[in-house]
DNA sequence: GTAGCATTTAACCTTACATTAACAAAATGC
DNA sequence: GCATTTTGTTAATGTAAGGTTAAATGCTAC
């Protein structure tokens, strides 16, 4: 879990708004993806997770409302906040029955907005426990703890693994005995296949091979041109 | 959780519109201690655990922020909706970096301030953690009571507690031997995230791992970019 | 007011991490 | 064998994160 921007969807079908509040969001470091229209909203709802909404009650086809119902029924959770250019007590009403978490009457105070942002983050920031995932491996006498980076021999020393080298150590830890593809790695971890990323992970290889050197049955070897294979031997 | 009603602290100072609102939020199931002023509702918050807090801005003698920053001090969850009669930005910003969950403009419509409510509520309700109402925590040879702001060596020596370095301790103590993630610290307790607060972090971490030096069994690890590990060791 | 705290800000330092670069050594294919 | 590609190794560099310290600020209480 690395230091990721918060993902927001805004869907505003006024052009020249939109592009300057998400313009205005990115500046303050979110990722934001800007839908023109209802319909286009779902759609990208759908494709992705989302951090908060932010949803334009007025927009022709489908209403923020309408779009609200939808994004609820996929995800009870998801903060929404709601822009209204009139402040309608009906519409707020609607709102909050639909789960806003917020409501803003057009035209609005950039900084208010963030603030809110901001205060609905924290709101969210619930302790989520580890998603199930696998961050536990035994390989030979080692235990790699890959939420907490750290490898451990035999109970006893423990070696603090960086990210990259936390991140190649488990991916070849749930390929064990068997072929991890040096390109699986590269997409993975690096992102990017080229002759540096590559040159980097022979680096990492290199590094996990001194890490795990005090336990003879246990040894990276190299494919040529496939990739590498963890290796646990039996005594 | 059982059928139980929800108790809201409302100060207001104004004694008909605090008697209008107290009775009207009562006829709508919400148990209601009404303070007059900030002293007062200060006192009641101590003698009482409340799920929801709702304070007018402007009050003599101790105003609705100064309240909601002692309120914060004791307890940095319960929601606190504002109350003001002028809807000034500066006013607006201030209630959100103390923590506030909500604003609301006088006059405002009494229907829309129940869908607020409603809302809290509803996200405190999904909010797994809130619960983790853990107030004593034993960290090796320390004893902390989070509630009284003390840390006790073994059974002896108390080092008092400043909020911040409470609030810190307690979450790290409630992710013992577990990743603490620095994000997480910092909107819970500093309520924001930026250069300033985690280096302000950082200078707590610091003072914490002084007191907590004279047990070589306990310590804080940092796990880079993710945040802090509380460790306690077997002897 | 001012004394005494808690907290933030600021500057600065250290460490951790990832990449790059240059080169050496294997492996492969002809 | 020798040319080419792939892998291995080491050191340097750059940057971001964390750590430390002291001064500045803000608050409360006297």
């Amino acid at each position: 879990m690395d230091e990721q921007e918060k993902k927001i969807l805004l869907v505003e079908d006024d052009p020249n708004f939109g592009t300057v509040l998400k313009d205005y969001l990115m500046m303050n470091d979110y990722a934001v993806v800007h839908a023109k229209n209802g319909m286009e909203g779902f759609e990208k709802f759908k494709k992705d997770d989302y951090d908060l909404c932010i949803l334009d009650v007025m927009m022709p086809y489908k209403d923020g409302f309408t779009l609200a119902k939808e994004i609820r029924e996929k995800n009870a959770d998801v903060p929404i906040v709601f822009l209204t250019a009139k402040a309608m007590k009906e519409d707020v009403l609607k709102g909050y029955k639909v789960g806003a978490d917020d409501y803003l009457n057009k035209p609005f105070d950039s900084e208010v907005l963030l603030m809110k942002i901001k205060a609905i983050m924290a709101r969210k920031a619930t302790d989520t426990v580890a998603d199930s995932k696998q961050f536990e491996f035994k390989i030979g006498n080692f235990d790699l703890n890959s939420k907490l980076r750290f490898l451990t021999y035999k109970g006893g020393d423990q070696t603090k693994l960086s990210p990259k080298e936390n991140e190649l150590l488990r991916l070849l830890a749930l390929h064990e005995n068997d072929l991890m593809p040096r390109e699986l790695a590269l997409t993975k971890i690096w992102r990017d296949d080229n002759y540096f990323t590559s040159r980097s992970m022979d680096v990492y290889i290199a590094k996990l091979r001194k890490y795990l050197k005090v336990d003879d049955k246990v040894e990276i070897l190299n494919i040529h041109g496939e990739g590498f294979r963890l290796v646990v031997n039996a005594d």
